[in-house]
DNA sequence: GAAACTTCTTCCACTTAAAAGCAAAAGTGG
DNA sequence: CCACTTTTGCTTTTAAGTGGAAGAAGTTTC
């Protein structure tokens, strides 16, 4: 059963977006914050009740007169998220007001390609339809880790998506589920995550810098994300920072992504650790056969000097680049997010910072909060259901 | 006489700006163009030609029947643009179309400080009423070379304008001129008379690059420009393109204003001269005391080898910093304006171009035009009365 | 040169959206 | 139980805008 019930105009998208914000609120609040006279928002969350999207939700404590009616969002609304990553995917389930009930988190390549990978997506929301959490789906968001082009909803010349250049995702999924589908970049929708319900509350201007498999960079101008002309902004991996080094899967030499990623940081780290200057890490490399980012973290925590190191030089890299862009760009503030951030912390913050604070003049970087992701591995599943949510909560 | 003239609704400004971007229209086509009922069109236009905004001016060659009357703006319709470089002053009267029916220029140093330069300001703007081009001022537009306030209509701790620093320019101006006043970045203004009259039409993302005395980016995000949180967004000239070299003017070293501008290219060419590495340059120097950019342009011209160098090292270094802000702004568009790409035209464009096409990915580059402004020195009195226009044609 | 057809403008009745006002209902505190 | 508040549904008023008719102004056809 397609589920089509979208509001009519904007003044009920605004009501749902503060219910969806802001949780239940009584009708009178609500005629106070969107300004419009009581009359009207009566009227307007009528209609928005017979299509099914609000409920009436008892009655608010009295301010000192008649007690007001609550209304909140239909408490059988659900978003589904589905990250998928380089190397894992992960799917959540929310209600209307985008809180998570259900989420399950897979390894994944997703150079399987498309079939495979969103056959393993539709497996996983099949999971959790199981355990009851999706009575009906009201949209889908998801992200992939490449270019999209946002209207049409399919993936361009991703570099490392083999198979999926302008696959047809938005409407194979939307065909399968039976609802809007919206299909974004992975960092993308962990910036709004962040913006939604994450370190980025309440900023209007900001950069959101994924550290994962590779380097990416959500941009967010004026409250919505900034895609560029060809949907492709925020691809800072590839931004040279020296004249020579390893060559990149790009092609070009001196890529950031090349010195600090992920990636980067486990072959530093094992030839670290072969070449003996970290006896930590080559105790684990004999131990599992391969350094994890994980043990680089342990090792620092430990006081494993070479660790330190490595921890360092990425982070001045990271740092030098974050520099350019505050110079550029000037934002509000800077969320570090990802796999890479979240394991290493405020050793690597720190790092970025001083960097930062060094380079930039001190009209950009005077009030340039430089901040953890608040959210870590949900900040995209969150992400995708608060962009699917934001087109069905708008009129057709 | 202070004239406060302004439309009243959304459908008036959009009727001006039809106006003022497409010329006088007959009220038919004015219909067709705005999607309102010829009736409102109407009303809407008797209520502007009330405010002595717009003028009936003839009629219009028929369609098959009854001709159609036409509108225009009216002619005595005047805005002024000022631009305030770091080493001159242009000051430009334009008609309600932004055509420019006059315009002063004059060297004169910025770090006078703001009495003796809005002095001067004042004195070229009565200079163009003495002529006869300004029965009244309907608006001005300015613009500084550094960071603004745009909002309180003040520079806030510009690096090369002592003495300016939040001196409240807009109201000093207002009260002496007696008409709405907006004050902005120089290199903003100059995107904006791009993105209105010359290179970058119908480009709604795209980056202006000024190469001047100093080095500064418009950015334009989905057809207006971004300031960033603290009004200093596009401050390019200070990213690090080395580690070492010399030091800027703010404290850092390796910036890229160091290696290339209107002033470090002078200082390289004094020392070519010096060296004896340019003949060409030598008999420059030797004749008139100093270098200067066109002496460059035309030692390259004359096929001077050292003068070459220079531009090639320069516009390396600016395209490797234009291939980082391609990678991550992914823009539509690349203007380069301003004193220096002016003299040596499509050498440096060339550079610059080769190094961006090499370094960013296909993607961003594939459709990405990088070209010189077609404006060259009215780019900034345009935009700053484009500015202003928008200002006085919008509802209060 | 008159008739037939187009197109443009103005006027006016009609629709619709939204605000404003009103009175009943529901609640509080003394 | 009563005076006072707050909420809410209902009605009235106001404003904005549409669409059609009719007349004005042109063009084309015969």
């Amino acid at each position: 059963m397609r589920v089509t019930t979208r509001p009519q105009n904007a003044h009920q998208t605004r009501l749902l977006e503060l219910l969806r914000d802001g949780g239940p609120r009584s009708r009178a609040e609500l005629g106070d914050l969107v300004h419009m006279s009581r009359s009207k928002v009566a009227v307007e969350l009528d209609r928005l009740a017979e299509l099914g999207l609000i409920q009436n939700a008892g009655l608010a404590a009295s301010r000192g007169g008649r007690r007001s009616g609550i209304v909140s969002l239909s408490p059988s609304l659900r978003f589904v998220g589905i990250d998928i990553g380089a190397t894992s995917i992960a799917v959540a389930v929310t209600d209307g007001e985008l809180r998570v009930l259900g989420k399950l988190q897979e390894p994944c390549d997703v150079r399987q390609g498309p079939d495979a990978v969103l056959g393993l997506a539709l497996t996983l929301v099949a999971k959790l339809r199981d355990q009851g959490l999706l009575p009906q789906i009201h949209g889908v968001g998801l992200g992939v880790p490449g270019p999209v082009s946002f209207r049409e909803g399919v993936p361009v010349v991703p570099p490392i998506m083999p198979g999926w250049d302008r696959y047809p995702v938005r409407e194979a999924l939307g065909r399968e589920l039976g609802c809007p589908v919206q299909v974004d970049n992975d960092v993308n929708i962990m910036a709004v995550g962040e913006q939604h319900a994450g370190s980025a509350r309440s900023v209007d201007d900001f950069l959101f810098i994924k550290i994962g498999t590779g380097i990416g960079c959500g941009i967010v101008v004026d409250g919505s994300v900034y895609r560029g002309a060809s949907g492709s902004a925020g691809d800072i991996g590839h931004i040279r920072v020296a004249a020579s080094g390893p060559t990149c899967a790009c092609g070009n030499v001196g890529c950031l992504e090349a010195f600090f990623s992920g990636a980067a940081l486990k072959r530093h780290a094992t030839s670290a650790a072969r070449s003996g200057q970290s006896p930590y890490l080559a105790a684990r490399l004999a131990e599992a056969g391969k350094v994890r980012v994980e043990d680089v973290a342990q090792a620092m925590m430990a006081g494993d000097a070479a660790a330190m190191r490595l921890v360092r030089a990425g982070g001045e890299r990271v740092g030098q680049v974050l520099a350019s862009l505050v110079s550029f760009f000037n934002p509000g503030l800077i969320v570090l997010g990802g796999s890479v951030p979240s394991l290493l912390g405020h050793p690597l913050l720190a790092e970025i910072r001083s960097v930062v604070y060094r380079q930039s003049l001190p009209l950009a970087t005077g009030n340039l909060p430089i901040v953890l992701s608040e959210l870590s591995d949900s900040a995209g599943v969150i992400g995708a259901t608060r962009g699917i949510s934001d087109h069905v909560f708008s009129a057709p």
